[in-house]
DNA sequence: CTTATTAATCGTAATATTGCAATAAACTAA
DNA sequence: TTAGTTTATTGCAATATTACGATTAATAAG
């Protein structure tokens, strides 16, 4: 199989696994905390910092653009990437939902 | 290769992607959802909730307790599931830190 | 036009993940 | 002991992910 079944699951179960899955690799980590050190907007720059070959930068780039993570703009031939905050607040709201809820967890069973 | 090359990145880096990639699967979402809810501590429970096989569920929930997220308490031939509060707490600072990364992103670069 | 630069895409190999049937293990009850 | 209950483990098949060399596409510079 391999195959997650994503039907038997509720929009937000499966919202919440999208986002998290894209922090789930390290160097995707390490992507968006140089982004928003705003020091390394260049895909260059970025596969010059991580350690990884272009084409692995620049696939990890695509997910995080295609979840609307990160947005990139063309300028020659370079590419600035840089965080879409609006995005990135709703799956913030998201994440912090799930994270929160030990708040008002009281005992625990065992 | 299919294999992540860990050594090339800080410790907080591959911390925080052992801990999202735990929540990239809905399964898992579901399971940490209930235990909260603390309906369905046991893992007949779980299996009942979520429409996925015995050993399918009971995967999830090593993965869940390798990481320290979740505690099992023997009962007979029962096992009774729930949160490491503990854990859960020292898991959210880790990952609060990296979703907060915005508050003092001021200008986007594109 | 030619060459250089930068990033995306393609193709491919290797490892990881998901899921489940079959089975084993551990305990309970009769 | 035997049968039933519940969960863990094993083994395996299928899909997903990661990584990179080679190539392509797009633009810039000469």
């Amino acid at each position: 199989m391999g195959l997650t079944k994503t039907e038997i699951f509720s929009t937000e179960q499966n919202d919440i696994a999208l986002f998290a899955k894209a922090f789930g690799h390290p160097a995707r980590v390490a992507i968006l905390q140089k982004l928003f050190k705003m020091e390394s907007c260049y895909c260059g720059n970025l596969v010059d910092d991580i350690g990884l070959a272009q084409p692995t930068i620049s696939q990890h780039l695509k997910e995080l653009k295609h979840l609307g993570l990160i947005k990139g703009n063309v300028e020659g031939t370079s590419v600035c990437y840089c965080i879409d905050k609006t995005n990135w607040k709703k799956m913030k709201t998201i994440l912090l939902q799930f994270l929160n809820q030990d708040v008002d967890l009281k005992n625990e069973c065992c």
